[in-house]
DNA sequence: CTGTTAGCGCTTTCAC
DNA sequence: GTGAAAGCGCTAACAG
C-alpha cells in the first residue's frame, strides 16, 4: 500500500488528532461534528487541537460512511441568458445558507448532455438535484426515479414533474402577451425566437401567443428562427432577417427576450425605423437592462429571484422529508413600456 | 448495522455486478473503467450485464479508495457580471471534456466567503482549484499551499501566484487607456467603479489610468464609488450622480464596464449630454451588448474565452504533471468607438 | 488476463 | 460521556 496518501502532504487525520488528544476517533468525530455526547472541555480542547494539527476532514470518506452527502446538483441550459444566472444565484444562496453545497453544470439545451451530467451526478450520492429549462430524456427521468434522489425542476410548471417543481406557466404566459396585443389593435405579429427544439419553454410561450391571436384570425407570421447565442446579437440579426425576409413588414415583433428585444431595437434604430410608430417591439423576463433605457421595451416581468427561493426551499423541505406540496406555480406580470401602442387611439 | 445504504434504492453494488457475471470484483472494477486487463468478451458481458443491474458506480467511494477525484474547483465572484460567466463557461467546457467535474460558488468579491469555500472544497479533495477575481486572504493561500492540490489564479496576472497564474495585467490596461485618452487630448477625466476594497482588480486599472493622467499633470477626479450590482442601473446611478456633484463636468468618464456604461450614456441621454461632443465615455471588457450599439462604446477588449481556455489547459496539464509555464499574461487591446473623440480636431 | 488482500478516512451501532 | 468493532463501496498492489 505505498499510494500517496489522499489527506493533502499527509495531513493530520482524525486518528491523529485522537492521539494528540488522548480520546478515542469517535470522541473527535462527534467534536468535530458538533452532536452531542462530548463534555464542553473536551470539545473545545479538540477543536483547537484539530486546528493546530491543520486537520482537513475528508467529505469523501465523510459522507461514504455516513451515507448521504452535502452536495446538491444544479443543471442550466446557459449562464448566457441573464435568466439562468439570476435564478441560479439565488438558489446557490439559498442551499449555502442550509449547509449545501452546490455543483452544477450548464447543458447547452441539450437533453443528451443534461442525461450524461444526471448520470454523473447521481455517482456523488447529492442530497438533492435541480433540472430546468429543458424537457428530459425518458433516460433521465428514469435514472432519477430510480435513484430516489429528491429532484426538482425550475423555471417552468411542468404538467408531469418527476417529482418537484418551480415554475411559470409558459403558454399562459404567451396568451397573455398575445390577449394584451391584440387588445391593443396588433393584427399583424411576427416573431424571432430560438427553432422550436431548443427551447421547449419559448416554444410553449410561442403557442400561446398564436393561440391569442388566432382567436381574432390573426397568425403569427414570419417566425425567424435564429440559432444561439440568444442574445443582443441575435436580435439584431433576427430583426434583420426579418426585415429583409419581407415586402409586408409586421406591426409588431415579439422576440424571445428583452435582450434579443433591444438589439432590434438597435437594428430598427440602424433602417430608420421608428418604434412603436411603425411598429411595435415586445420582449420577455423584464431583465434590467431595461430598467436603464429610456424607452422602455414592453416585456413581461417573470419572477426569477422568488423562483430561486421557493425552489430552494421546496427542495430543503423535502430532503429532510417535511411535507410540502410539490408543485408550486408563479405568476408573470405584463409590463407595457414605450415599445408598443395602442393603436386604436 | 441497519443503515440506509448510499446507493439509491438499495441499488446493485459492484459486487451484485460481480456475482452476476460469476467474476471477481476487481475484474468488474477493470471492466467498468476500462482498463487494461480484462479480454475483451469478458469485459462487454460485464457492461451489458452493469447496464441491466442498473449498477450505478458510487464517485464517493471510488475517489476515496483511488486516492483522487475529478473535481475541480471553480470560485468566480459574481455571475451577474458578464465576464466571469463567459470566463467560467469556457473553462467548465474545456474541464468537462477532460473529465472533469466543475464545482462552483461565488463569492460576492468577499475574501471571507472564498475562504470558507476553499476549506470547504479542500475537503473534497479536488483535482484541482481555480480563483478569480479577488485577492487572497493569508488563510486561503496557507490552505491551498499545503494542500498541494494544483491551484490556478484567473482573471488578473498576479504578481505572486499561488501556483498557477492566468491573466490580463490590470494596472496596464489602466495605463493604456490614460494614454489613449490623454493622447486624445482629454484633461479633465472621471471615473466611475467600486468601491476600492470590493474589487483589487478595478483598483488596479484606476490606477494605471490615474498615472497615465499624472504624466500630463491631470487627476481623474472626481471617482464615483458604486455599490453592487455595478451593472446597468448602477453606471446609470453613478452618471447621475457624478453630474449633479459638480458644477464643473468632466471632459471624459471612464467607467467599470461597458454595461455600466450603457447605463450612464442613458443618463446622458436623457439629459441631454450629447456624446461625445460634451463629454466622452469609455467602458471596459468589450460585451456582447457593444457589438449590436449604433454608436460603440469606446472600450478595452479582454480575451475572456481565451483566457477559460488558456487557464483549463493549464491546470490540466499541472493536475497530469506535465511541465508547462506557471504563469500566462494575456493583452487587452483598446476599441475606439463612438463615444470618444479628438479632441485636437 | 484474473483474483486475493488490505486498506482509503470516516461514521454507525452498540456496549460500557 | 466515551470507546471498540464493523463496515460504507470501491481500488491499488501484488501474486499467480
Amino acid at each position: 500500500m505505498a499510494r500517496e496518501p489522499l489527506t493533502p502532504k499527509g495531513g493530520a487525520k482524525i486518528a491523529d488528532v485522537a492521539r494528540a488528544a488522548g480520546v478515542s476517533i469517535m470522541t473527535v468525530s462527534r467534536a468535530l461534528r458538533g452532536v452531542e455526547g462530548v463534555s464542553m472541555a473536551k470539545r473545545d480542547e479538540i477543536i483547537a487541537l484539530a486546528r493546530e494539527l491543520r486537520y482537513s476532514p475528508s467529505s469523501l470518506a465523510g459522507s461514504l460512511a455516513a451515507a448521504h452527502s452535502n452536495l446538491i446538483g444544479v443543471s442550466v441550459p446557459t449562464l448566457d441568458d441573464a435568466v439562468f444566472s439570476e435564478i441560479f444565484e439565488t438558489m446557490r444562496n439559498a442551499f449555502l445558507r442550509s449547509g449545501f453545497q452546490t455543483v452544477f453544470d450548464t447543458t447547452d439545451y441539450a437533453t443528451h448532455r443534461e442525461e450524461e451530467w444526471v448520470e454523473r451526478m447521481i455517482a456523488w450520492r447529492p442530497a438533492g438535484i435541480v433540472l430546468s429549462g429543458v424537457d428530459h430524456s425518458p433516460r433521465t427521468k428514469r435514472m432519477l426515479l430510480r435513484s430516489s434522489i429528491p429532484t426538482l425542476e425550475i423555471w417552468s410548471h411542468a404538467q408531469d414533474p418527476i417529482d418537484l417543481c418551480v415554475g411559470i406557466d409558459h403558454f399562459a404566459a404567451g396568451y397573455e402577451m398575445g390577449q394584451y396585443l391584440t387588445g391593443l389593435g396588433y393584427k399583424r405579429p411576427a416573431y424571432i425566437g430560438p427553432r422550436a427544439v431548443y427551447d421547449v419553454r419559448a416554444q410553449q410561450r410561442l403557442d400561446g401567443l398564436k393561440s391569442a391571436f388566432a382567436e381574432m384570425g390573426c397568425t403569427v407570421d414570419p417566425c425567424i428562427r435564429m440559432a444561439p447565442p440568444l442574445s443582443f446579437e441575435g436580435g439584431r440579426l433576427g430583426m434583420q432577417r426579418l426585415l429583409e425576409g419581407t415586402l409586408n413588414p409586421p406591426d409588431v415583433s415579439s422576440i424571445l427576450n428583452d435582450h434579443m428585444a433591444f438589439g432590434a431595437l438597435m437594428e430598427c434604430e440602424a433602417r430608420g425605423i421608428s418604434i412603436p410608430k411603425d411598429m411595435g417591439v415586445v420582449g420577455f423576463n423584464g431583465l434590467r437592462l431595461n430598467s436603464v433605457l429610456n424607452r422602455r421595451i414592453t416585456t413581461t416581468v417573470t419572477p426569477r429571484a422568488q423562483m430561486g427561493e421557493r425552489a430552494a426551499s421546496l427542495l430543503i423541505a423535502k430532503i429532510s422529508k417535511a411535507a410540502t406540496v410539490n408543485t408550486i406555480k408563479l405568476p408573470v406580470k405584463i409590463v407595457p413600456g414605450e415599445t408598443s401602442r395602442d393603436l386604436q387611439e
